[in-house]
DNA sequence: CATGAATGAGTGTTCATTCAT
DNA sequence: TATGAATGAACACTCATTCAT
């Protein structure tokens, strides 16, 4: 049955063209044939490998995602605890031309999803399983010693998300003030930070 | 004589229609159409007040900023230091329905600005001023003795805007899990932790 | 009754300003707003002068043939025969800026009357005048014995007036190709051959 | 395999119905809906075969010029001198229902390029080529001692030029005083009359 | 009388979608 | 499967026109 494997991986090959466009040119830029012409391909095709316009750009979504669980997941191989942490908040960190593109490609999504609840949900659910993985880690790093216990799990991996993506939003828009080095010192600051100060907080 | 109004006023009338209907219902939707409509307006009547449709956008950008900017001025009145800086940090957290929108807004521009040079410019000048004004605050608060003064005000600066854009967005994104309240006290947790966990991990 | 006065006055003006407008920048970029813009006042202020735009239209073309008509008048004053006859034709050479601008205007008339079949019959009502009063001018020439009595009289008229209007299209559209004393050396070169030249064509 | 199309086939029928939109409706007519129609499409279509409108109506005009080119050149074929030149010259006139639709097409883009450079320089080129051509064939006429020696040729080539162009104009504005035999014959006379009335004027 | 606000139709253009080949 | 032709709706924008002041 060698057709089908064609044709998933001529799904792939445009979505990745689509992918590319959004993160490089804008969700404006993306149209149907500036898509099809990122992958090489005539407009037409896609109507064999997606339903719609849409399909193609949660599709483009999905796999950006799915890349970066893998990426991440390999990254953090035979790590634990603090040192996973690390490797996985980092991972989202705009720190080279791949995960800048992720990360405009992610923001484009944002915008999108804010008045289209059927992509919010999406995103809901994508983000999900990241901040189970993140909340893992920190229970990871509590048992280890490597951060207090005296912080919610729960909470300490929504303050760490937000933080990072705080700074990917800021590197991605003023690229020239945050060169990838200040970004993971940015997030290394943060996460050795957190141990003493969140502490120091749970008192006040 | 001619028709009495003012022109100045009707501009602000669809500027603000302009915020509403990007905030709301997306980039994507606020169509000349779509706006003039949600102003009370023809389509035409935009011809009178704009130069074009990137000017209507552009000046609801800039009413945005300013209304932010007026407000909280109003609210540091009288106040300096760290307490000037709660202030100005919380004021930008989507923490009401119409902050939420302000917040809305912002990110419908981030994700234009990612692929559109001019825009992105103006975005830049714009954040300066913020990132301007928390510095000095940061730095009355150093010299209060309210704040180490171990840490370059500048960057500290930025590590405060960039977790209070990582909590706007999360808000905006995820309200469910972002009320008012844990906004608040994530940026009050924050700010508390900083001179203490800072100055911890400046000996490392 | 002053005011009757100044409402043809500014009738006057506006129409003048339109003329400008259509011979210098086209028929295209005579919009009721530039016009009015050309005559110094609001877009709304035609409404009281003119039903609607064609009429602004219909008048400028008018103006433009009265002052024609005015001026060649005036130039022929005392004038008979083949020196009238010259006259009267060299005044409708674009050989100045003013008769350029007259020429465009015409030309811009011309493509418009061909699909305007109420313009068209304005068109000929105006131009059947200067054809008789051509008529007039080579019958006096016959009769001064200028001119030879072999050809008919209208036929004449209309090789010359076809003549110059083809000088006037060449010299409006290729102006390098036919500076002003060109133009009229080629009408006076008409008009000198025309009368042994017809002559021997009469014979063939 | 596509759908079996003839692109330059499709491309010249759109072209084709914008000719006619343009001769028979006049430029303000010729709007994209009207010339999509009257090709027997809808409106999208011309996005497939035109950058944009001014395209459609430069390709429209130099379609019409090079269907002269190709008839007059057929017309002339075996024939020299006056012989030629006579053809060349009758064949622009607007002497049938086609060549009378070559007029008014050529009389709207006059009107269109007064205000228009880019169209005025296009004009300038195609009409330089008909010029060389008559000078060609005046100069052949000379050396067949059909024409007198005594003018240059580029003048008299120009004199033909423009009394075509004269008969031209005033045979499409007022068809029912300029049959298409007068206006054969004054070229007809014209021609005859040169050699003649040419030879007396330069001794004046 | 003069202004310019307001309308809404019409324009060129872009685009997602469908589909014959 | 892949092409690109064809559609028609939607878009931003321009404009003649009307009219309250």
């Amino acid at each position: 049955m060698p057709r089908i494997v064609d044709h998933d991986k001529r799904r792939e090959e445009i979505v990745a063209a689509a992918a590319r466009v959004i993160s490089r040119e804008g969700m404006d830029a993306a149209t149907v044939r500036r898509i099809a012409l990122e992958a090489g391909y005539s407009s037409g095709v896609l109507d064999h490998y997606f339903h719609d316009k849409d399909d193609i750009l949660l599709s483009a979504l999905r796999a950006s995602h799915a890349r970066i669980r893998r990426r991440v997941l390999a990254a953090m191989e035979g790590l634990s605890g603090l040192a996973a942490l690390r490797v996985l908040l980092s991972d989202n960190l705009p720190i080279d031309d791949q995960r800048r593109d992720e990360t405009r490609l992610e923001m484009q999504f944002w915008a999108r999803s804010i008045a289209d609840e059927a992509l919010a949900s999406v995103q809901r659910t994508e983000a999900d399983e990241l901040r189970r993985e993140v909340r893992r880690r920190v229970r990871e790093a509590i048992e280890a010693g490597e951060w207090p216990a005296s912080l919610p799990a729960e909470h300490a991996a929504d303050e760490l998300l937000t933080f990072v993506d705080g700074v990917s939003v800021h590197a991605v828009l003023y690229p020239a003030d945050y060169p990838p080095e200040r970004q993971q010192a940015m997030v290394d600051e943060f996460l050795a930070a957190a141990p003493a100060g969140r502490e120091l907080t749970s008192l006040s």
